[in-house]
DNA sequence: TGCTCATGTGTACAAGTGTTCACATATGTG
DNA sequence: CACATATGTGAACACTTGTACACATGAGCA
């Protein structure tokens, strides 16, 4: 729960994006929503919507910027807890399905938007996981794995391993947060594609 | 263009679904469409929505079953047309992307409903990736390739592989539809993904 | 002290919303 | 033919919606 304190400066702002969070966390889709329903939420009267956001595309932006911060945060933990190599895969796993259930609204909003109705966002979400894939073969690279792979082959292989964990989203979010067992079996199954597509890129020659 | 010709028993009823089609083809998202608007797109008045839907989940959840129409109609030209093993990736990825740009419509509408805010939608959509996925399957044995694979990691390869493409799709949406260049592009970093996948396929065992 | 500016409030309105009801029309079966 | 049933229509309802305007507050600075 809890999807992290804001700063005082602007508190309206700050209880308008996480209204606009917790209706879709509650399962409505961000493209329903609307001004009135999120400052009713919110506990503000509607003109306040004004002095912060121009419309609810304008909010969705800020959202993505927010989302950039989870994320990050994300690959800093992840960062340091992967050790050694051989933990790679099943570790981060393992925290991205963490912080995807820590932060169900956050990541529901990004799953969303993926193929939202605003071009804006969805173009911010895509490129935050652009990033995240180069992070990623950065991190690959120093670590040592992949080493026979060229920039384009290793930047290709980040980018199929990010699309992959984001689709498993979906699966996660979908099940109830509580279930255990699904949710081990979401973490395994996304694990096995990791290794797979790694099994593919050790044997891997132009 | 040319969402398909609907029988003409019920049609208003088709008019309704191909209103609902092209306002997400133009854009909009299927959770932010009223009634009243796609009765309007469709040339109806509202009341006629009923007649035939009791809901807008209702009507969509009927989309997904043409949905389902369109994805076989897909796989079975697939299947005539890669003869031999070789180009079967290269075939299969340019049958997906022609198809998707003709059925531009449904393809946004499923790229949309895999995050949408009917749980039934998401899990018919979900399911239509399912069965995709186990014909797949199918294809691949009866082709004789992954042989050495046993039944359940050939399934989950066609399972990453179905949700590889799959998210290839926002990929495609996002670019103008007559933009030949990008969606050449997209096409071989796909059949790219593919080939990577393959080869780790290829190099498995448990 | 008094001024300004950013922020929040209350009221108002025209337009759009889902849904209901009673009524029109057509189509095919006895 | 007449009748039942499926389909489409129009007017009406009680609400909700986005947005505009004039006004209240309070903090920071002269």
């Amino acid at each position: 729960m809890a999807e992290k304190a804001r700063p005082k400066p602007g508190e309206t702002r700050g209880k308008l994006m996480d209204a606009a969070l917790e209706l879709v966390g509650k399962g409505r889709h961000f493209a329903s929503l609307g001004i009135r329903e999120v400052t009713r939420q919110a506990g503000v009267v509607p003109t306040s919507f004004y002095r912060h956001f121009t419309n609810m595309d304008d909010l969705g932006l800020q959202l993505v910027d927010e989302l950039g911060l989870v994320l990050r945060r994300m690959m800093r933990e992840a960062r340091s807890n992967v050790l050694q190599a051989d933990k790679l895969i099943d570790e981060s796993v393992a925290i991205f399905i963490s912080h995807a259930r820590n932060n169900r609204s956050f990541f529901m909003f990004m799953a969303q938007g993926l193929a939202g109705e605003s071009r804006a966002v969805q173009e911010g979400i895509r490129s935050e996981m652009r990033y995240f894939a180069s992070e990623l073969a950065n991190d690959l690279r120093r670590l040592r794995v992949m080493d026979h792979l060229d920039d384009a082959d290793l930047e290709m292989t980040c980018d199929l391993v990010v699309r992959s964990v984001a689709f498993s989203l979906t699966d996660i979010l979908g099940i109830a947060p509580d279930d255990e067992g699904q949710t081990d079996q979401v973490r395994k199954r996304t694990a096995r594609f990791l290794q797979l597509i790694f099994v593919g890129a050790a044997n891997w020659h132009r």
